[in-house]
DNA sequence: CTCCCGATAT
DNA sequence: ATATCAGGAG
């Protein structure tokens, strides 16, 4: 099996393992998604939406949000974590928005303050259905394991896998790696007993499972 | 490379 | 107590 054949046989593993429609932001609208994404930063998904019901009940629009008060805004994200930055990223990032719809060009995406290239993917892969590679922990630290990549940099591990991979299965595979990742490959504890890929995965032919590494 | 930072699991 | 979480900016 050569190594294009292998990821391909990675991606049917894990694609045909994971449920249909992979989400973890529970807001559709695309203003309101990409500020989601902003505040999902080293924080749970599930604290997210707790938070965003009760900011998006009181500033619904980017208009709304562009003239909010900071100190209020703090008080209502302050459990997403980095919440000074977060504030005044979403306050900012709303003034550049307002009237305007969310941009679908990477280039666009990125120069907005809080939004980074995973920021960025995200909403070109769930808003905009094109091809996108999410680069967060998890995903970074599944295609290492799997020696998809032997990289640490976020920039060179989306551009690695775009070419390894054709642009129509880039946003499902990021999605059902990270899942993957939450669910079995965990940081600390991998569950190879229980993961689909050990046979393809180097990672598993250790002690890995326990403590060690 | 460091800092931002609260919530949760182990 | 410590590691980790849909990262980004200086």
């Amino acid at each position: 099996m050569n190594e294009k054949e292998r990821i391909l046989e990675i991606y049917r593993i894990l694609d045909e393992n994971s449920p249909a429609n992979i989400t973890f932001l529970d807001k559709k609208d695309p203003f309101q998604f990409l500020i989601s994404v902003i505040l999902s930063a080293q924080c749970t998904d599930k604290m997210v939406n707790l938070v965003t019901n009760e900011l998006f009940l009181k500033y619904p629009t980017a208009h709304d949000l562009s003239v909010a008060d900071y100190n209020e805004v703090c008080d209502i994200i302050k459990r997403t974590g980095f919440y000074r930055n977060k504030a005044r990223n979403i306050i900012e990032c709303s003034k550049a928005l307002d009237g305007k719809d969310v941009p679908s060009e990477i280039d666009e995406l990125i120069k907005l303050p809080g939004v980074g290239r995973k920021t960025a993917n995200c909403v070109i892969g769930d808003i905009y259905n094109r091809g996108a590679v999410i680069v967060d922990t998890h995903f970074k630290r599944v295609v290492n394991r799997l020696e998809i990549v032997n990289e640490k940099d976020p920039t060179k591990i989306e551009m690695l896998i775009r070419s390894k991979l054709e642009d129509k299965y880039l946003y499902r595979f990021s999605m059902t790696a990270n899942l993957h990742g939450r669910n079995i490959c965990h940081a600390r504890k991998p569950e190879c007993d229980k993961c689909l890929l050990f046979k393809l995965c180097p990672f598993g032919d250790g002690d890995n499972q326990e403590e060690t590494k």
